[in-house]
DNA sequence: ATATTATAGACTCATCGAATCTACAATAAA
DNA sequence: TTTATTGTAGATTCGATGAGTCTATAATAT
């Protein structure tokens, strides 16, 4: 069990869409190339959070792709739930008439656990790894100052 | 993401073995028809158990399955790790010469959440689930009764 | 009008989950 | 010691899906 490449870059570009000034849109192309992937394919996987409702895109010279919420405002569960979708990661597929999905005791804690998991997701925001981001760098500055 | 089917007939598995007297065993072919699987394919899935220390196995007559350990000292961490494997769920593949997966926050921050469903899952045995079932049963046959 | 940008859909390719089949090894009972 | 019974290993198959390409199309700023 994994998550998809799709996630991976899903989130990185989040990511580099909220280090944008506001209301600033920007093209897959560069997007693509800062994390080497083909602009068709990238693309594919934006469109998917457009349709989600976390960015909006444009078409045309001065397009492409920017934000709608704030960072703060944007969660990892809403990222991953965007692209690997809302079905429970595991499915009880012992079926006879005194046992189902609906019933099975091993179904409802393996539920509980990807719970945990989801409110953890939910509990971070993109706002927070930019903080995190931008903690190492003035670290870092102030190690090369001293 | 979807934890596979073998997850899925391993902790019933481990579940029935569960429910046997302590020290018998049971062979591969009803455990196979309970679960409407093939004996060939859950023997396989239940040799990676074995290999994980969790049953032990005995070919010839009255050979089979059993238990090493009681059900309250299984968890289902450990059905569940020995048949996904160890590998995190998330990897990171932005690569250059500032970020790497070692370093990468949105890396971090998925390997906690995953952390958070791992301990729910170190934290529910397979003892619990049989009680539930227990008192399922007994729940059932009151209602009967009254 | 034209260059630029995102979108859609068909398509390809590799990987992997899921399962089968067969041969083999180990063990208890006859 | 033979024989039936059971688990193990390896090769192989099949289908689904992740990952990505390619091309045509639609929308938009200049």
């Amino acid at each position: 069990m994994k998550y998809s490449k799709a996630t991976n870059y899903a989130l990185h570009t989040i990511a580099y869409l909220g280090l944008l000034p506001s209301g600033k849109a920007i093209g897959v192309k560069p997007l693509a190339e800062i994390q080497k992937v083909s602009p068709t394919y990238l693309s594919k996987v934006l469109t998917t959070l457009v349709k989600a409702g976390l960015i909006v895109s444009a078409p045309g010279v001065k397009g492409g792709y920017r934000l709608i919420k704030g960072v703060e405002d944007i969660t990892f569960l809403d990222v991953v739930q965007a692209v690997e979708g809302l079905n429970p990661l595991f499915h009880c597929s012992l079926d006879n008439h005194v046992h189902d999905n609906e019933n099975c005791f091993i179904q409802q804690t393996m539920n509980e656990a990807e719970k945990k998991m989801e409110d953890h997701l939910h509990s971070q925001t993109i706002a927070q790894v930019l903080k995190k981001i931008d903690q190492r760098v003035s670290d870092y500055l102030k190690s090369e100052a001293g």
